[in-house]
DNA sequence: CTTAATATACTTGTATACAAGTATATTACG
DNA sequence: CGTAATATACTTGTATACAAGTATATTAAG
C-alpha cells in the first residue's frame, strides 16, 4: 500500500479514511485482498482504534467487507453496485446541473469559470495530469452552484465503486475530450439552457462507458460474480 | 432518550445505532441538544467505543455534531440539509420507479402485492399504526424490485433528516391516504406505465409536504437558522 | 464587589489490553 | 500414511486507560 504524509492538523481517523480511499481507487489495494486493522495500524504508525474507524465507514459504502473474527477484505468489483453507483450518478448529475441553471449567479459563474480556464490552459501545455482533479472539482462545483453539496459529499465514496473500475479500463486517454464538454456545460449553464446542459451530462458520462467484458477478461479475479 | 431493547445476536455498535436513528427521528433526542460517549454508554450499558463508532456514522450523515475537546450534539434542523435531502428522494424515487416498471417479475408483483394487501387490512381495521413501517418497507420494496437496493440503504440515514421534520408537523394524521397511493402505484408499475407511476410519486410526495414557517414558529429552537 | 488567575470537571481522540471466535498448523492416534 | 484432536496464531469486537483540549467553577488579588 503507498502510505500517504499525514498533514499535521490532520486526525488519524481521516488519515488513514485518506489513505485507504485513495488506495482502493488506485487499486493498488487489490479486490479481494485481506487487510487488518493490526498491519494497517502499524504501516501508519497509528493506532488501531482510527483505522478501525476508518474501516467502519469504507465497510458502510461496501468498498470493504467485514467478517467478524475472520478478517477484512477490499470488496470485489460487483456489477451490481458499479451499475447502482452509474445510474445515482446519472440520475443525480442530471437533476444538480437543471437546478444549477436555475440558481446561477455571477458568483457561481466565476466559480465554474476559473475552473474550465485552468482546465484549458493545462490541455494546451499537455499537462493532463493536473486535469484529472480539476475534472472533479469541477463536478462538485456543479453541485455548490445547485445548492446540493451535501449530496455530492455523500455520494463520493460510493463513486469509488464505479471510477476504480474505470482506472481498470485501457482506454482513458481520452480525457481531453472532457475540457470540451465542461467548456459546453458551463455555457449551457450561463444560458440556463436545461436541454442542452441535460444532453451534455448524458454525453459526457457515456464517455465513461466501461467495457466490463474487457476488463474481466484481464482480471477475472477481481470480479465478485 | 428511549432505551430499547438489545437483540442478543446484535453487536453493540449495531444496538447504539439503532437506538440513536430512533431517538432522533422520533425527537426524544432534541435538535441542539448536547449527548455524551460517556452518558450513552452508561445509559446503554455498553462501553464508549461501539457508542462512539455510531456517533461518527451519524455525524457523516450531518445528524449529529462532533466538536473535538467541547461536546457532541444533536444536529438542528437544517432547512439547507431537509432540502437535499427532500430533492434526493424526489429524483431518486421517480427514476427507480420508472425502472421498477423495466424490472417487474412474478416474483416482484408478488412482494408489492403481499405488502400493500396488508396495507389495506389494516387500514380497513383501524390499525393505522401498523402502517407506518409498511410504507417504508414499500419504498424499499420497489428499489428492490429495480434492483437498486444499495442505494436504498445509502440514503436511508439521510432521510431521517426528511422524516424527522415531518414529525414534528401536526396534519401528518392524512396517512390514511397514502395506503390508495401505495396501490395505485402497484398497478401501474404492474401495467408498466411509467407515466402514471411519476406522477403518482409526485402527488405521493406533495402529501409530505412541510410548513417549515408553522414548524419554526412553534419550535425556533430547533433550526439551525 | 470585580476581575483575573487557577483548579476542576468535563469533552473527544488515541492507544492498548483483553474477550471471543476462526482458520491453520501441529501433534497424536489408529 | 491418513485422520482426528488439539494447540497456536491470527482475526475483529469491546472495554478501559490515558492524552490533549475546552469550559466552567473556584479562588485570590486588587
Amino acid at each position: 500500500m503507498k502510505v500517504l504524509n499525514k498533514y499535521s492538523r490532520e486526525t488519524a481517523r481521516d488519515f488513514a479514511l485518506r489513505v485507504l480511499k485513495e488506495n482502493i481507487l488506485s487499486l493498488e489495494l487489490k479486490p479481494g485482498m485481506a487487510i487488518s486493522e493490526n498491519e494497517l495500524s502499524a504501516e501508519l504508525k497509528i493506532s488501531r482504534t482510527p483505522v478501525r474507524e476508518a474501516i467502519i465507514e469504507l465497510a458502510k459504502a461496501y468498498l470493504i467487507e467485514i467478517y467478524p473474527q475472520r478478517g477484512s477484505f477490499i470488496s470485489l468489483i460487483d456489477p451490481k453496485m458499479v451499475e447502482e453507483a452509474r445510474f445515482l450518478r446519472k440520475i443525480t448529475d442530471t437533476a444538480v446541473i437543471e437546478t444549477a441553471c436555475d440558481e446561477i449567479d455571477e458568483e457561481g459563474i466565476k466559480l465554474l469559470e476559473d475552473n474550465v480556464s485552468l482546465q484549458e490552459y493545462y490541455l494546451s501545455k499537455g499537462m493532463t495530469d493536473k486535469i484529472f482533479e480539476l475534472d472533479n472539482q469541477f463536478h462538485k462545483d456543479i453541485y455548490v452552484v445547485a445548492k446540493k453539496d451535501i449530496i455530492y459529499e455523500i455520494h463520493s465514496t460510493l463513486m469509488i465503486h464505479f471510477d476504480r473500475v474505470r482506472n481498470l479500463s485501457v482506454a482513458t486517454v481520452k480525457d481531453f475530450k472532457v475540457v470540451g464538454d465542461h467548456r459546453n456545460m458551463l455555457e449551457a449553464i450561463k444560458a440556463r439552457d436545461k436541454k442542452t446542459a441535460v444532453e451534455l451530462v448524458d454525453k459526457h458520462l457515456s464517455r465513461y462507458q466501461i467495457d466490463e467484458k474487457e476488463i474481466r477478461s484481464k482480471k477475472p479475479e477481481y470480479f465478485k460474480v
